[in-house]
DNA sequence: CAATAAAGTAAAGTATATTTGTCTTTAAGA
DNA sequence: TCTTAAAGACAAATATACTTTACTTTATTG
């Protein structure tokens, strides 16, 4: 599972802890998340889809391994 | 958190176990996660979201609660 | 009515997401 | 160089997704 969440907060130049009070979590949450430790919640994705105006498809991608 | 996964399987004609076949979960999981009894990983909400040919975004949609 | 396919649900166990706390590293500015 | 903001990461605890097994219900069709 790959995402885009790191190029999308530079877009729109916020921090890993501004989007994770945007979206009700951790920072550590959205670190592990970009970092790709685990995969978010369909909650989540939304949410951050929501912040980014981008959808949970563009945002977050499958590969050969999910 | 709602879904339009009942209507999605109607339209293709496939049962709650074809589609938990073609996914890779159990049949109870698509159950529960039609019933609303819980939220589906974004892993498999993108996987449903392939065979359904439709975003994550219009089968999955966040309420108030949420 | 009997048989069968599909759906609904529940309990117990396992896997994984998320939190909280903490420590380290990096980069930028004074 | 010192300070500070931001990011990367780890461990322990808790919440929640998912599996397996199993039982019930609801059509539908013979």
């Amino acid at each position: 599972m790959k995402n885009t969440i790191k190029v999308e907060r530079a877009k729109q130049n916020i921090t890993q802890q501004e989007l994770a009070d945007l979206v009700g979590v951790s920072r550590q949450t959205i670190n592990s998340i970009e970092s790709g430790r685990y995969v978010p919640s369909t909650t989540l994705s939304l949410k951050i889809s929501d912040v980014f105006k981008t959808s949970v498809n563009e945002i977050f991608t499958l590969e050969n391994e999910d």
